[in-house]
Formats: C-alpha cells, sequence, structure tokens
DNA sequence: GGAAATTCATTCGTATGCAAATGATATCAA
DNA sequence: TTGATATCATTTGCATACGAATGAATTTCC
C-alpha cells in the first residue's frame, strides 16, 4: 500500500461520519420494544385475551353501554380495528350488542354478565401486569417515566 | 328518600372500591398509545416505507450482509415476521438474497446499490421523526425517558 | 460415527392497526 | 325543505406480530 493510499484511508476513517445514526437508540424503536415486551407480559398472566380485548371490556366496565365508535375513540381505536374487537368479545359472549333506539346509526355495546365477571377476575391480574412491566424501575422513576410516557402520548 | 337510603348511599359511595383500575393510568395501555402517535408521525415523514421496513434498511446499513434471522434478532422481529418485511423490501429491489455458501440453511440478506441510496436519503427525515416524536419534552426530560424507556424495553 | 438437540427458514392461523371507499342516517344551513 | 356536510358503521386491502407446526441442515455429545 502507498503512502496517499494510506493517507486517504485515514481521511475515510476519520470523516464526519453521517452515519452515526443508531436505530437502537431511537426512541421509535425502543418504544417499539417496550410495547413488545409489555404485550409479552400481559399474555404470560392473561392468555385469553388481548390487551386491546381487555381494554374494550375495562373501559365499559368503567363508562357502561356505549356505541362501538365511542368505545373505539375511549381506547384509541379506530373503527376498522374495534369492529374486529368487539366482533371477537360478542362471540366468546363477553359483550351484546343492540341498536339505539333513536340514532339508528348507532350500534350500542354493553357487557354481559359474563364479560362484567371475566373483567372483575382480571383487574387483579392487570394490576400485576402494570406492576410486572414496571419492574426494572425504582418507585420514583416509575412516576417520573409514567408522567413523560403520558406527554409523548 | 328515608334516612336509611341517605345512610345507604354514604357507605356505597365510600366502598372500599376495588373499580380504582384506571386503564387509561396503566402503563401499557399509554406505552400503546405513545407507539401509535410515532408511527404516525413516522408515516407523515416516510410514506412510503413503514417503520419496521426502515428498521431493517438502517440495520443493514450498519452491519452489512446478515442472515434473515439474525436480521430479525437485531431489530427485534420474530422469524415470520422477519420474513414478510424481507420479502417486501426484496420486491421493491431495496435488499437482495443470496444463499450461504457454507451454511445452506441460512439466507443471507443485504441493501441493494437502490436500498443503500434510499437508507442514506432516509436517515436525516428519520433525524427529524425523532425529534418530532419527543417534541413535547424539554431537553433534560428526554435525557430522562431515554434512559428509563430504555430499562424498560 | 450417529442419534439427539439445535438452528434457520417457511407456512398457517389469528389478531391488531390503519387508509380508503361505501352506504345509511343525521344534522346543518341556505 | 332540501341539498351539502358530517357521523356511524362496514368492508377491503395491506402490513406487522407472534404461536405453533414443519422440514432441512448443522452442531453436540456420547
Amino acid at each position: 500500500m502507498s503512502g496517499e493510499d494510506n493517507l486517504l484511508k485515514l481521511v475515510e476513517v476519520e470523516a464526519p461520519d453521517d452515519q452515526d445514526y443508531l436505530l437502537q437508540d431511537q426512541v421509535g424503536f425502543i418504544l417499539r420494544k417496550a410495547h413488545q415486551r409489555h404485550v409479552s407480559i400481559f399474555a404470560s398472566h392473561i392468555g385469553d385475551l388481548t390487551p386491546p380485548q381487555f381494554a374494550a371490556l375495562a373501559k365499559l366496565r368503567d363508562v357502561g353501554e356505549t356505541s362501538q365508535n365511542q368505545l373505539g375513540t375511549l381506547i384509541a381505536m379506530d373503527a376498522a380495528t374495534v369492529k374486529g374487537v368487539i366482533d371477537r368479545l360478542k362471540a366468546r359472549g363477553l359483550v351484546e350488542l343492540s341498536k339505539h333506539e333513536v340514532d339508528k346509526r348507532r350500534l350500542l355495546v354493553d357487557l354481559t354478565t359474563e364479560g362484567r365477571d371475566a373483567i372483575d377476575r382480571l383487574i387483579p391480574l392487570a394490576r400485576e401486569i402494570t406492576r410486572e412491566t414496571l419492574a426494572p424501575l425504582s418507585a420514583k422513576e416509575i412516576a417520573t417515566f409514567t408522567r413523560l410516557l403520558a406527554k409523548l402520548a
């Protein structure tokens, strides 16, 4: 290798390196991984319901009968997604559907007795899921993290 | 309303209320929403590539040719998911596949020239996506949040 | 050397997640 | 009142995401 070649190589190696984009440091990538980890913890405690299905039941428990669309808004799901979730909960007898008497566009959703029993039973497990998800953090860190995460969401 | 009724109502209102499970305060629910917001910001800047597709290209840029499975490990995707992502990138001519000469099980993936050009062009947009995702936080909050999020992921 | 265990990749089935198009109904406004 | 607009729900198409099953190739270990 000639002297000129060595010089050239040094220049290349020390170039500003626009490559300093590290995927593993980007917030979007880490958010995706943190979300994956949570879903995995969820599944290990509640195997027969997905987080979106649980969210639908938990929110219905809070607000009672609502329209499908309104429920979607409350649990951050678009109309197409919430339909699938509700369809599967209905197929399992956990929610029931009825038509709105006045506004014929609306499809009302409510918990069945089985649905209410199920969500009441699952709430303690859900608390444990939250606890385990946050286990890597101290109490003070949990407070900080939750506050900042909420600002992003 | 009788005095007994008032008494009864007070008792109910002050009951321990195991209902104090608020979906919107649970870390899993907020994580899901924060992730949704990020994906939406991503799509507004990079419309013709999804975050997983971008992740695959960005990681290939870092590490060069690897096996499909190894790439999946690096970007936190299981084998079934990474296959679909790579298939779509291949169909668009951004990556190319070849068989490993020695280990016949392995399918090697690498960027094409077009793929390298594309990812080099997109990196600046990705920086902006990260910036916009974190925009609700101050510089100090960003440092704290990123550190804690990484502990969870 | 050869059986057992492991790894790599593929396929199938199910469940989000969202954009876009469609149809039915309701509301608003000229 | 009626025509434009908005809302509610559904459907289709595409893209993750992952468990489970399968088959091929490799590695381990006796």
